[in-house]
DNA sequence: TATTGTTATACTCTATAACTATA
DNA sequence: TATAGTTATAGAGTATAACAATA
């Protein structure tokens, strides 16, 4: 054995008393606890988006639609990294809700312009709020402003290196 | 329209140059960049840990069973919060390679005592080097140690709230 | 030839429910 | 009756590959 347990980081011992057991080598893995911790961020969303007819998925795009009019959904598929053919259902139940709408272009047939109708922008608005409310109550009691936007920072310099 | 659109948060427009569209009222959300940062993450331990035959959950078992020899599947499975019939295919796994033996207790002839075999130890450190190397090259060009702490601090953090 | 949207298909991960053998 | 492990099945979510229409 040429490794050492790690010492408990904090307060740790998370699921010791339920089970009897520990998970401190895998705890030290900023990769464990970003699973963790996104799997239960992603348990709460889907509470919220619920019952506004919305998925993680179909929220994220309807926000990308909009905040750019006309975008087609490769560029979409492009913003999401998510494969083109994955859109053309989020797209789909999208539009079956009339929540986007989908324009023909005048130079270009094969492409379509993706627009939020008035019912999606305002279903939008509603599912944002929710979502910052979400936020706000699972994070607030947790973490102060600043270490929030912290948190927010760092992940977004480790999205920006892929 | 109720909402201002947010200011770009620090070295924004990821994904601009790409493809014209931008991603800034997601972006907003702490959420959204710990999905796309799990992903990328994700993405890496998997090339890590495929030569090594192992997988992202496999690792994790294993790393249990070392860390808690004699433990139950029902156990692990409570420790990795995933249901106890997801957990025979990760045990058969394991078994099947030699990493991990199943033994029957003395007392309760229901559950097994899962040990990992010499081969399952050396594996499963040679796996944990390569996953400590893997973060270290992912997150220290981006974070200091500092930070990194302070990251996964904050992650574990949301982890117990759950 | 290349690109946009589309369809069909398959793969991974996980959950649910029903079963068995033990307790 | 309750628990540990198991099996079968189904549901997300996503990827790959091939296709039609258009450029």
């Amino acid at each position: 054995m040429t490794n050492a347990k790690p010492t408990p980081v904090e307060a740790d011992d998370m699921t010791k008393a339920a089970t009897g057991a520990t998970d401190d080598y895998l705890g030290a893995f900023i990769g464990y606890n970003m699973k963790r911790a996104f799997l239960l961020v992603q348990e709460d969303m889907r509470r919220v988006l619920e019952p506004l007819g919305l998925r993680m998925m179909t929220f994220s795009v309807l926000s990308i639609v909009v905040e750019n009019p006309d975008i087609s959904q490769t560029q979409l598929s492009q913003v999401l990294k998510i494969e083109r053919s994955g859109m053309v259902v989020l797209v789909d139940e999208l539009e079956n809700g009339d929540l986007i709408s989908r324009n023909r272009v005048p130079g270009d047939r094969r492409t379509y312009a993706l627009r939020a109708t008035p019912k999606g922008q305002r279903l939008w608005e509603k599912a944002k709020a929710a979502v910052e409310g979400h936020e706000a109550t699972l994070f607030g009691g947790l973490l102060s402003d600043e270490e929030q936007a912290l948190l927010r920072g760092m992940l977004r310099k480790i999205c920006m290196a892929g």
